[in-house]
DNA sequence: CGAGGGTTTGAAGTGCATCAAATAGTGTGG
DNA sequence: CCACACTATTTGATGCACTTCAAACCCTCG
């Protein structure tokens, strides 16, 4: 499944890492060791990364493409937790605990991850106490996301989800209108929002209706980003322009 | 709202502390300064310790009673995150991001806590590494908690969370049969669960039909943990008993 | 052009919520 | 120890939201 590696080019690895949160501050020469021991690996889209419940050795950081976390019930449902863009970094919250990955992780398309030992970032912890700080920091914003998420899949409706969903796309400027593109599939945005492809087409309708935002493919223009926040943000403890996301 | 606070005794604050994972591994001495700045506080059913994006200033360990963590939408409907048992830490994750607390925090019966403060907490994951590395723990811990919740609210039906519920009361032996008393209202279990009380007495008497439990008020006698796990489990990425929850 | 996946639409079913009311349980004051 | 007030829990009837199954449509790409 996975493509062959490619011949890793130091600086560009460097870049990628320096630009982390995991890494912000940390001395040159730390980057450039972990740079050192990193290997840049091409997925292909369906391309599993890891699987839950396995013995961890490795983390990566996501250079280009789109990964899926999800997890599996043995009824062969899956629960997908999260889709992760490029510069983020994933499966490294397996350094504690039972030292197994907590999901599965898998290229939705086509991707260029840098794959790092884990043992690297242990030491890095140990050694370089800014580290510990930046992942502290990390790991309560990842908390505080999975705390709107479960709020999120508690309280809000199909339509405010979805609502809620192109808001986070266009957390730019205050800008009244925004032109904006699906990042992936329709049918992954239904997953990723816990609902089924087919509740993500009539939502989306029913949405369209009541927010008059105008849908052409994958394409979404919303005239009015305060209507569609009035809509959306209802059923949620905090209001558009809501809190960065990790 | 708040009871006064009692005249601290230094030596029970200190065991208490001592006890937390937080402080595992910690020279006596840190132990001894956290507990020169703790406050003890009685609160009553009801009373709200903090609310979610307060400015944050203490954290707090539940020593007694049981405290629900929760977010309310501007439509007045609240999400329960969790209902924390005694001897957890909580409130201490708004050191990080923008410091505020990430949920409110209530007394869901009378309990009591110890009041400290998040400069001390700061100073001494600074000060002491092996106090961030057993943040970093725990904070993976909630992490991988929390993607559990997630996915039980996304895939698992109402008897089934129940169930599952059960099952984590009973984690100890092996043992065929168990006996448990629930730990607070079936109200609040039903919140807990993201249901409503009517949906919860409901899937009780289905999950009663179902898997051979009885239950007489709050006691609930299981005559047979595999048949209920069997029942529940299915909708599960991970099977009975799960791992410890943190 | 045709195959195949993504997307939409329709019809019917299921599960949970809601509203309303009955019942059980608990603590209080007499 | 009883009656009352109040809350927790259960039960019934009904509605809405999301799912399921099925089929049509659409779009892209070989």
């Amino acid at each position: 499944m996975t493509a062959a590696a490619l011949k890793p080019r130091r600086t560009e690895m460097h870049a990628l890492l320096a630009r982390t949160h995991l890494c912000h501050g940390l001395p040159e020469s730390r980057i450039e060791e972990l740079a050192a021991q990193a290997a840049v690996k091409t997925l292909l889209k369906g391309c599993v990364v890891y699987s839950h419940e396995e013995e961890a050795s490795w983390f990566y950081l996501l250079a280009q493409g789109w990964v899926k976390l999800f997890r599996e019930t043995l009824d062969g449902d899956e629960a997908v937790l999260d889709i992760l863009p490029a510069g983020h970094v994933f499966g490294e919250t397996a350094l504690f605990g039972n030292g197994r990955y907590g999901a599965s992780a898998q290229a939705v398309e086509d991707a260029v991850v840098l794959v790092l030992p884990l043992t690297a970032l242990r030491r890095l912890i140990e050694e370089e106490p800014r580290l510990a700080l930046n992942m502290l920091d990390s790991m309560a914003g990842f908390r505080r996301q999975q705390e709107r998420e479960i709020e999120h899949r508690s309280l809000q409706n199909a339509p405010q989800r979805i609502g809620c969903f192109l808001l986070r796309l266009c957390d730019d400027g205050g800008r009244q209108t925004v032109t904006l593109h699906l990042p992936y599939d329709k049918t992954l945005i239904a997953a990723r929002l816990g609902m089924k492809p087919e509740t993500f087409s009539r939502a989306l309708a029913r949405l369209r209706e009541d927010t008059g935002i105008v849908v052409q493919g994958a394409t979404v223009h919303i005239g009015d980003v305060r209507r569609l926040a009035d809509y959306t943000c209802g059923a949620c403890s905090s209001t558009y322009p809501c809190e960065d996301k990790e």
